[in-house]
DNA sequence: ATCAACCTGTGACATAAATCACAAAATGAA
DNA sequence: TTCATTTTGTGATTTATGTCACAGGTTGAT
C-alpha cells in the first residue's frame, strides 16, 4: 500500500491515516497507450489526474498546430483547472506522450469529501496552491527570458524535459520554431 | 455594511452571515499613499490584500530595471502567492501605483478561520482557483501572442490599464520595450 | 530488410522588435 | 509662470528569431 499515489498525495498534504484512506478509495488506476485522449478540446474537465507512469501533454490548436503548454510527468498532479472550476468548455486536450499510468479522480467524488472531511479539503486547497505555484513559475519563465534564455532555464531546473520530449514538441512548449531549438542545442 | 470588501467577498464564494462577519472582522482598512510599498523583495509575504480604490502594482528587479508583472485594481485580491505559502522570501515588490484603501488579510489570522469554519477555508480555496484562472490567462498571454497581439489583447480585455498605467509601466508588464508599446499606440 | 512517414539539421533570406540617440511634450515643484 | 525632471515619440541601425526549402536521419509497420 506504500504506492507511488500514496507519496504523492503526502507530498501535497499531511493527511490522517482515514482521511488518507478516503481519498485512495475514491480513485482507481488507468493504463494509458501512447497518445491515448484523457480530455479532448470542448468537453467539460470532470477529472484530476495523477501520473504514476509515463507522461501526459497538455496542449491546444492554434491555426492547426498543437501548442503544447504543459508536460506533467511521474508524481504529478494535472488538469484543466479553468474548465474543472467553471464548468465550461476545455480550450485544452490532455494526452498521454508515452504509454502511461494515471489514477483519475473525479472532481464530484472529490466535492463529497470535501463535505465530509475538513482535512481532505485542506488537502484540495494545498494541491490548488502547488498548481498554482507551478503556474506561476511558468507565467515567468515566458514573461522573463527570451527564447534562448529559456531553454537554458528548462535544461536547468527540468532536464528530463530535454530527454523524455520530442525537439519539436518542445518547441511549441518554449514558444519558438523548431529550428530555433535546433539552433540552441548545437550551440551548446 | 454594503462594503465594496463585503461585495468582493461575495463574488469569490456564497457565505453565511456568520462566516461573512467572521472574514470582515479579520482585517482592517489601510490607506496608502501613491508609491507605498506594501511589499518588498526580500520580506516574507504574510498578507493578502484587497484593493477597494486605486490600485497595486507587483513588480520585480531584472538587472537593475523594474519589471511588472500584475496591476490590481478595485475589487481584487492580491499577494505574492509563492512566498505566502512557502514562506521564503519574495521575489516581487507590491506598491500602491496611485493612492489607494487596501483592507488586510493577515495569513495567521486568515489559517485560524480555515480551522474555525469549513465555509471560509471553502472560501479560501475558491479565492485560490481564482488567481490560479487569472495567472493561467496571464501566461497565455505571453505563450500565444506576439508583443503586438499582446498589447491589442491588453486593449479589448483590460482597457483601463492602458488608461490608468503609464506608456513605460505598461511596457515591462507587455514584455516588450517602451518605444514598441509608443509605435503600437501610434498606429491605431 | 525495405520503404514510407516523420523528425531533425542547416543554409538563405525576411522581418519584427530591440537598441541607440535625441527631440518634443507633459508634469510638477518653487 | 518658469524651469527642471520625467515621460513619450520617432528616426536610423542592429539583431534575434521566424519562415522557407530541402537534405539527411530515424523509426516503425509490413
Amino acid at each position: 500500500m506504500t504506492s507511488s499515489l500514496e507519496a504523492g498525495i503526502h507530498s501535497i498534504a499531511e493527511l490522517s491515516r482515514g482521511a488518507s484512506d478516503l481519498l485512495l478509495h475514491s480513485t482507481r488506476q488507468k493504463p494509458l497507450a501512447k497518445g491515448q485522449v484523457l480530455l479532448p478540446e470542448g468537453q467539460v474537465c470532470k477529472t484530476i489526474w495523477y501520473v504514476e507512469k509515463g507522461y501526459l501533454r497538455t496542449f491546444y490548436n492554434k491555426d492547426g498546430k498543437e501548442i503544447n503548454t504543459r508536460f506533467s510527468f511521474e508524481n504529478e498532479f494535472v488538469t484543466d483547472l479553468k474548465s474543472l472550476r467553471s464548468g465550461a468548455p476545455s480550450a485544452f486536450w490532455i494526452q498521454a506522450g508515452e504509454a502511461a499510468v494515471v489514477w483519475e479522480f473525479a472532481k464530484e467524488t472529490l466535492l463529497d469529501l470535501y463535505r465530509q472531511s475538513a482535512e481532505i479539503e485542506s488537502f484540495g486547497r494545498n494541491l490548488l496552491e502547488q498548481m498554482l505555484v507551478v503556474q506561476e513559475d511558468h507565467a515567468n519563465l515566458f514573461r522573463i527570458h527570451s527564447p534562448t534564455e529559456r531553454y537554458a532555464y528548462v535544461a536547468r531546473h527540468f532536464p528530463q524535459l530535454l530527454q523524455r520530449v520530442s525537439l519539436s514538441q518542445l518547441s511549441s512548449y518554449l514558444g519558438m520554431a523548431r529550428e530555433t531549438v535546433s539552433r540552441i542545442r548545437k550551440n551548446r
